[in-house]
DNA sequence: GGGGATTAATTCACTATTCAACTTTTAACA
DNA sequence: TGTTAAAAGTTGAATAGTGAATTAATCCCC
């Protein structure tokens, strides 16, 4: 950051276009993250369970898993802790890099994940993707890409 | 929610859609924490601040500032205290319900939050407003508006 | 005006997250 | 090759967040 003391301040459009995406993204965590208590699980649970269910051989790297669902390695070193006691996932040593461990998917976890999935996908819609028209809801991605791309690239150079 | 075995899947551009909000909302969470670090505040700490600064007499009812900052009683409560320690805020009895508790903004909380919003208005200029036309992000508040009222009302049927 | 429900706020015990320090293995390169 | 730097991942202590139980004051209404 620049510090700019010469920068604009909001303007009334912009400022409740800025309020209303900060209300929508905490609103929307909290009512997902209700739907799916009564699975016992978290949302961050959820999405380790998404991304190894989508990945080759329902396994990932660690690390990987950690850039893709955007979390520190700590914290996702707890979090894979947490769900291995659970019985959800399991860690497997790396024959090709001996520093390195996968995140394996357990049969517990895939059957978890089928299981659970459609509730998820109907609160998904149901509080979200349903509340939009086609158009905006392609409007929304295409506004939206941009700024996550200049995140990420923001996110790289710490 | 109804257990609805029947919803439909995501579409492809759906998902992307909701993948890229997702996105969007966790990397600016964390870029704009990262931009007020150097000013030892969080993203929960200023939000507190603006709230008490646009409020009468920069003070608010602790239930109020609750349910402006959609979080809970009780981690109000720790993040006041908090902040308490800090300088930035203190806790003044109310007369008129002497269940009652205000928040108030302190000289040093006051002055903080003057010095800090200029940066922190050009950190979300720079990683979200200004990455938008006009237009865009007229339409973007357009269509979340609706989104958030559905999630508050929800929000309010616990 | 007195008893039961409600509301405001905090506290306690527990779980989750962060940040820095650490271990082990691999990569770089002189 | 040896030696240093970088990367993968974990650990541990400190901080933050959650949810239920608790305290104290107010409301209601008969």
């Amino acid at each position: 950051m620049t510090t700019d003391s010469d920068t604009p301040w909001l303007t009334d459009q912009e400022q409740r276009a800025w309020r209303t995406h900060l209300d929508v993204s905490r609103l929307l965590m909290h009512q997902l993250e209700r739907d799916l208590q009564p699975f016992g699980l978290t949302n961050n649970d959820y999405e380790i369970l998404v991304n190894l269910s989508e990945a080759e051989d329902h396994r990932l790297r660690m690390s990987d898993l950690a850039a893709s669902t955007l979390q520190s390695k700590s914290r996702l070193s707890h979090q894979i802790t947490r769900m291995e006691n659970a019985g959800l996932v399991r860690r497997e040593s790396c024959e090709s890099d001996r520093r390195g461990l996968y995140a394996v998917l357990t049969e517990e976890g895939w059957d978890t994940m089928r299981r659970v999935a459609p509730h998820h996908v109907a609160s998904v819609r149901k509080h979200f993707i349903d509340l939009f028209s086609p158009d905006d809801l392609q409007a929304l991605r295409a506004s939206l890409t941009p700024v996550a791309e200049h995140l990420r690239v923001q996110r790289g150079t710490i």
